[in-house]
DNA sequence: TTGAAAGCGCTAACAC
DNA sequence: GTGTTAGCGCTTTCAA
């Protein structure tokens, strides 16, 4: 790596002469300039960006907390993430939490030492079961941003990007509804979780809005330790009647088929199922499952925009809360 | 953000004085070591990480670049990546490639500013199949290391840690070979990739090997622009006998499962299939698809591991070349 | 035992 | 039009 310095030496100029020609400042001659720009090409400069964050305190970088990238949805996340930031020349360094409250606060304080401008994360399950929030305030105290996604804190003022959730479950439920399912049953993985809780609300809300049709939705809670193909065995196991079941986390959508598929259920005809997850996550079921459909690289793309902006912006941003639009993907588990 | 200047004015002492004594150094007092550090932790002091970026000429930071985050292989690794390198006190700047070549040599080029101590990465599809290394030599020029992983050059000389494609591709064919299957196919959808051949070289090994056995092996290549189900459609339509199928990326082997299963073949009876992948990414076929499980995570954590010793070490390091071990795991769909 | 000063690479206000 | 200088936050040599 070639510096100012050792350029202004082979071109017997002074170093803030070099820099301001790269720069193309105004105060320097044309002449002067295309002999420096040449010079730097040739070595190949390239200004050293650590020195220029001690410079600017601005590290052109944002620090992405996940809390579990082996699940899809958080892999998309971060895909748009990345896109994004590289868009907007910003990089990104990643932290998991792996769902632990200690990993994400060790995270935050540690990025929070001049490492990154601000966050973009979502949070661990451990730590909303715990409703922990001090970690949070303390990099807000400290004027570095956060940008909350999908699992967001109630208790925390900070820009927002999630799903509609509600609604997405609110429709979906709908729709078995207006299928004239009758006996339907929700399957919720994740009712620890912020959004487990509203995708539930509105499964229920949805029940409520068409009580002429006399539909009737079950909640079937699985803990998140458990394993939940055993679990979904032993509600199938109580032989109650069911012709309609909703996953809203992003992966009992599968477990649920087959299993309803080797108990000799027809499939839509006997049981319509609508599974919770972003396109293309579970390919090869047979038949293929209909599901709500996150946008999940959209989450990503609209949630560096939202941060960049607040980076950089001259004056006072106003707090953001935005939503994502999802879509209804029926294929071929509904009517 | 306290810096050390702040801290020393208000304890009233010299800026180095109080980095000596953060630092326990031995030249400062017992009594100012403990006044300073008791202060230090009241302001909740945090030595800025760019500026000793700058001062040491080390980052503590690694770049990744990955081919396509929306494959669970190489989510796994990333798991594994980021794992150890928080246990090593490295942060990681993540880049995704999406199998472009472009996109690569651009994060190579960006983040050799100064930004990482080293890359660990493998090698975008484009990339590959252009047989583009220059990019790669020119950042070894500058002195940063570069560890590759699973798509790893053979014209470049470097830290690399692999499967160990050839021998997991032959056990498998060995093991179908072994249960008297005749007439296997050989689904590649990565034929354009190191590891595709490897892999596809392993299991004509074992079939020549194994003559005695009479088995047949037929390689069926799919472009990575073709859709998979509608390629393997295509060769069933074929009506060649087929009593084994080895699936050698991470995702056909579903697909295959499904079409056998619906054209009214009996699996494992009929017919035997064996997919590549780390384990649980298919968790939902039935019967469940048996598996060559590649230990993700630990590619990961051993390319952390060797490249962190390089860039730590005092004396010249060599090239290491490591292979890491898989399993074969026989499921529900051989015999 | 403590402090002053230089320097990592860069920019920008200010001199010349 | 070009150069000098200070300073971002830190460590470290050298001087006191």
């Amino acid at each position: 790596m070639i510096t100012l310095k050792e350029l202004a030496e082979k071109l017997n100029v002074s170093i803030s002469t070099v820099s301001k020609a790269l720069n193309g400042s105004s105060e320097i001659g044309e002449a002067t300039i295309a002999r420096v720009k040449e010079t730097a090409k040739m070595y190949n400069y390239k200004p050293n960006r650590v020195a220029l964050s001690l410079k600017n305190s601005k590290t052109k970088t944002i620090g992405v907390i996940i809390p579990n990238i082996l699940n899809h949805f958080f892999a998309k996340v971060l895909y748009g993430i990345e896109k994004e930031s590289a868009k907007q020349g910003y990089n990104i360094i990643t932290c998991l939490s792996n769902e632990l409250y200690e990993k994400e606060a060790n995270s935050l304080e540690l990025l929070a030492n001049g490492s990154v401008d601000g966050f973009i994360m979502s949070i661990a399950e451990e730590t909303e079961v715990n409703k922990k929030t001090d970690h949070f305030k303390d990099i807000l105290n400290q004027k570095i941003p956060i940008l909350m996604f999908d699992r967001v804190s109630q208790a925390i003022t900070c820009d927002k990007v999630v799903n509609n959730d509600f609604q997405a479950a609110y429709d979906a439920t709908m729709h078995l509804i207006k299928e004239g399912r009758k006996n339907i049953i929700l399957i919720n993985k994740i009712e620890e979780l912020s959004v487990g809780k509203l995708r539930s609300k509105g499964c229920f809300k949805a029940i409520e809005d068409a009580k002429q049709y006399n539909s009737n939705l079950t909640e079937v809670k699985i803990p998140s330790t458990e394993n939940v193909e055993v679990a979904i065995e032993n509600y199938f196991d109580k032989k109650q009647p069911i012709d309609g079941v909703i996953c809203i986390d992003n992966i009992s959508g599968g477990a649920v088929l087959n299993i309803a598929k080797e108990r000799g259920y027809s499939i839509p005809q006997d049981m319509s199922i609508i599974g919770f997850s972003d396109d293309n996550v579970l390919p090869f079921t047979s038949p293929k499952l209909s599901t709500i459909a996150q946008h999940s690289d959209a989450i990503g793309e609209a949630s560096v925009q939202i941060l960049v902006n607040r980076l950089e912006s001259k004056e006072p941003v106003e707090t953001v809360f935005k939503t994502i639009d999802f879509s209804l993907n029926l294929r071929e588990t509904t009517l």
